[in-house]
DNA sequence: GTGGTTGCAAATCCTTTGCAGACCT
DNA sequence: AGGTCTGCAAAGGATTTGCAACCAC
């Protein structure tokens, strides 16, 4: 299935969905585990099956209105609202493994390197797609491992 | 523990570490998985244990004759030979998200480009760690979605 | 001989899946 | 009503760990 008949496919409003969403709407600069998603929403009375916060994700992340992140080899997946798609058109994502945050940022160097970098693999170049590019590494507030 | 005292920890060569090393050295281009190793050695006639394999990894890892990648969320973590620091310290590494091919890349322009990431953030820079960060796109095999 | 190492199996962690019943539309 | 969605438990894959036997030094 492709995943323009993923979209098209029928959806359905239920409580756990809207509690998800909800729960990584409320703070959208946030990144969520579905572990913490979990037991956010166990602790304000509203428990939701692990197994349901994480088919809920996947379709989240499906339909664009989520993005799914891996912070690092020692942490599980993390999820994050996207509050406009379109803002994130043309910049780029710096993630700092220790801490987790992510940093927005714009490079006309990245531009360039992109562009070297479509044209000189072989045969018929590879596009890079910025937007689904994470930059992993580490923010000047954590120290050095 | 610290690192310094890891190495220097009497580490003894065992039939294991050295199949493990040469079967990464044999191709010191590509990426290894745990499993692939385990495989390999096995259909040499020399088996050596998956926990075994993990572990010499993780030493060789700590050592600096061996480096860990984690290529994407759906593959294991991978290890290329260290042959010569210099020699890895600059490659890249694309992922074409329709076939799942990695390309390794060398770039100039990546590295400019990364330093002036790491100047322009604030507080303290951004340091980008070129190992972990993998550049996701299409590779020029794979048609237009 | 001593203590790092190995192999095996069991355990762990995160995530996915099978299935029966519950719930949208 | 009909198909989707949920919850539970069990399975899954990658990696780690406990432990007795092993072997390098």
């Amino acid at each position: 299935m492709t995943d323009a008949e993923k979209q098209k496919r029928a959806r359905r409003n239920t409580r756990q969905k809207k509690l998800i969403l909800d729960c990584l709407a409320s703070d959208a600069g946030r990144h969520f585990t579905a572990d913490e998603i979990v037991d956010i929403l166990k602790s304000e009375g509203a428990p939701v099956a692990k197994s349901t916060v994480y088919r809920s994700l996947a379709a989240l992340e499906a339909s664009g209105e989520v993005r799914k992140y891996f912070l690092s080899e020692f942490s599980s997946a993390c999820y994050q609202f996207v509050a406009d798609a379109k803002a994130c058109a043309e910049h780029y994502h710096l993630m700092c493994v220790s801490c987790g945050k992510v940093v927005h940022f714009e490079s006309a160097e990245l531009g360039r390197a992109f562009r070297e970098i479509e044209s000189a693999q072989t045969p018929g170049g590879f596009f890079v797609d910025g937007r689904r590019t994470v930059f992993y590494g580490r923010c000047g507030e954590c120290p050095a491992e």
